[in-house]
Parts: C-alpha cells; structure tokens; sequence
DNA sequence: CTGACAAGTAACAATCCGGTAACAAAAAAG
DNA sequence: CTTTTTTGTTACCGGATTGTTACTTGTCAG
C-alpha cells in the first residue's frame, strides 16, 4: 500500500484496529475474518455502526457462505486469499474512488496546476504557489471533487465549516477571486476554477 | 436476478449486448470474457467509453492476470465462476448503492437526450447543452415520468415549489418554450417536449 | 366558417448572481 | 505594541436568468 502511496497503519488484534480508527483518519480499512480475540465480522459491524468508511474482507476462509456473510454485514469488497497484490490495490482504488474520497492520491493534478494534499502545497509548473491556508482550503475542497460542480452553501460548509452564515455567499464569491488571482495565468478568463452560473463552481480537469 | 426485483435482460453476443444498451435503459451489465465474436474487455472498454454503467465480469478465467486485466480495462467488479447466486446479488446491490441508480436512476435517457441527474448535466448525443437551473429543473421533473403528461399546475408546484401564481400558466408555458429551443432540433416540430392540448406537456420516448 | 381559447412566440423589464475593488477587522509575525 | 498578512465586509457594475406582457398562431366546437 505505501508503495502505491498510501499512509497504512496495521493492527494485530480487532480491538486495537478500531482504536487505530479513532485516533487516525482512515479512509478505509483492509480486514481479515480470523482474529485473534473479537472476530473480523464484528468489527466490521461495529466500523459500520459508527462511521461510514469502507471495509474490504481479505481471508482464508474462502467458503461462499463467509463471504457472504462478509458482505451482509456491510463489507464492500471480500478477497479470497491468496490474493495477488495488483488485485488488492484496483479495488482499494476503485472503492475510494466510489466513496469518493478517491483522490487521496496525496497529488491532485490538472493542467499545469498541481496540488500536494500532504504537504498543502500548490505548484504551477515547478514553480510554489504560495496560498493562505483559507484559499488552499477551497481549493482542495474543490479537487477532491474535480469536474463536479460546487455550490456555495457546499463550499461553506466544506471549506469554512458553517452551516449557514449571513454573508457567505460574498465570502465565498471573494475567496474564489482570490484563488483566481493566484492560479490562473488571466484571473479573468478562468481555465482551472470555473463558474456554472447559478450552481457553483468547480475546478476543471485541463488537457 | 428477476427473483430480486430487477428487470433482466440477455444476449448471446457482445454486439447484441450493446445494442441492448442503446434500446434499454440499464443500469448496470453483467458479462462473462469469453464470448463469441467480440471479446468482454472490448465491450467492457466501449461500454465504459460511451457511458457510466457499473460492469461486473462473471468468467471462468479466474487467473489473477485475468481479473486484473478486467479491472483495469474500467470493470466494477469481477467474479470468478463458478459463483454463488446470492453472493452476485450482494454484489449487484453493492454497486447500484455506490453509483446511486437502482433507486432513482441517476441518468434519464430518450432518443438523443440523455439527463445525467447527478451532476445536473444534459447531453444531446455526446454534447453537453447547457441549462439554466431553471431549465434543468423543468426538464428534470419531465424526465423522471418520462411519457406521463403533467399539467401546467404540478410543473409549476415541482420545479417551482409554487402552490398557485398569478401568471402560473404563463411561466410555464416561456419555459417550455426555452427548453425547447435548446434541446429540440427544431423547436416548433418538437419531438422530445411534446404538447397535450388542455392536458399538459410530456417527455416522450423516442425511437 | 368563425369565434373562443389554448399554446407559441417575441420583446421587455426586474431581479439575481457573479466579478471586482476598496476598505475594515482580525490574526499572525516581528 | 507595531507592522504585516490574512480574512471578512461592503458597495457597485454588468450581464445572465427569470418573470411579465402583449401579440400571433393553431385547434376545436358549434
């Protein structure tokens, strides 16, 4: 998984999985059935009572009916082992890019604009382009969403954390123009973030 | 599959199948590798090309290089045969979640028209018209009862959120109009946005 | 054939939305 | 505490969107 790109955190009993849960930010968890102490389906259970994160069911025990139970009790995915590594990483990938928080490809690029989530960090070219946290906020907010459209209440919430706010609307509006200022070679003439009048915005894959 | 609630359809060939594509509306395909005459990663591939339907390969080539071969040609899922029922079941109901169909299809198409509901999007063939939301929203309300004629007074409680209006028929009846301008070849032959005398308007099936 | 009414069409006007700049407040840096 | 940077607020402009009005065309009953 590192190889590909991914922090990984692995845990040798159920329990001490889930206590991985709480304390990181996980985006998906790779599970086997045979544990020691609580059994894999539990834990499964109880990843899907609280949170919404995927889980994929990697084990030994290849009869139907485990995987189905695997599947009944939540699970996105259930690979039998042995498994070949390729494999595991397609649908890992697949699977976060349903869930959608698939871009954790650490970079989110389009055109000549590029945007290192792990260091927040935006490059034009080779060239930093140094943003304020807020302006690197919306425009990650609006990566990890290439192409779609975004509204502004959206963007509120997402990128500010409110809910409602009395000018929001402007502050979004004037946030964007910053970010044009700095990202886009004519602020004018947008071709990264573009408006969808009455909708929103969104950032555009160029190329 | 029918068991389940789904409308079903088969083919003996991969030509057949994507001929089915274009007369039916599908919201996902199940298909084996081995066929006769074109082979599955192709229609996989032109499938994937020409729309967002989940694909599940189903093939007794249960090699690894197979399965991924599969996935990376675009596919969902890929199950090895021999294969158990209720296992695919869990499978299919898995992916119409993810992808959001299955419940409200999230793509409404008739003739050339195609309304792409997630993303608020329309395309005629393959090119996107552009909307205003109030536009889009009409056309929607049209599209999700395809062939149902609806009166001046529900369009105007469904996209306008409007119990009654003074010019509640008048409204109506511009909007109509623009969204034929933009989505009929010719706007005074329409085809898609048809009239019913005293009735209503309908989107019609085409073809 | 004709009048009445529904629907089509076009032009106009009000409103809404986004772009822009300048300014003020708040936060961070020195 | 002062300076600088960042963030939020306000105001105004221009254009797209939407609603309004007025007029034309088409259909159907009598």
């Amino acid at each position: 998984m590192k190889d590909e790109g991914y922090r990984a955190y692995s845990a040798g009993s159920g329990e001490e999985g889930l206590r991985l849960l709480h304390s990181e930010s996980v985006d998906l968890v790779i599970l086997d059935i045979n544990l020691p102490g609580m059994d894999g389906l539990k834990v499964c259970d109880s990843i899907k009572e609280t949170m919404q994160i995927p889980v994929i069911f990697l084990s030994a025990r290849d009869q139907d009916s485990d995987v189905i139970s695997g599947l009944e009790t939540g699970a996105d995915d259930y690979i039998r082992k042995p498994f070949n590594h390729r494999e595991l990483i397609l649908r890992v990938k697949k699977l976060l890019r349903y869930t959608g928080n698939g871009i954790h490809e650490s970079t989110i690029r389009t055109g000549r604009l590029r945007i290192r989530t792990d260091r927040e960090e935006v490059y034009f070219d080779k060239e930093e382009i140094k943003l304020t946290p807020m302006e690197y906020k919306l425009l990650e907010v609006l990566g990890r969403k290439l192409d779609w459209v975004i509204s502004w209440q959206i963007l509120l919430k997402e990128a500010w954390g409110y809910e409602d706010w009395e000018g929001g609307r402007e502050i979004v509006k004037v946030n964007i123009r910053r970010l044009r200022v700095k990202i886009e070679p004519d602020p004018s003439q947008p071709v990264y973030l573009l408006t969808e009048r009455g909708r929103g915005y969104k950032l555009a894959t160029v190329e």
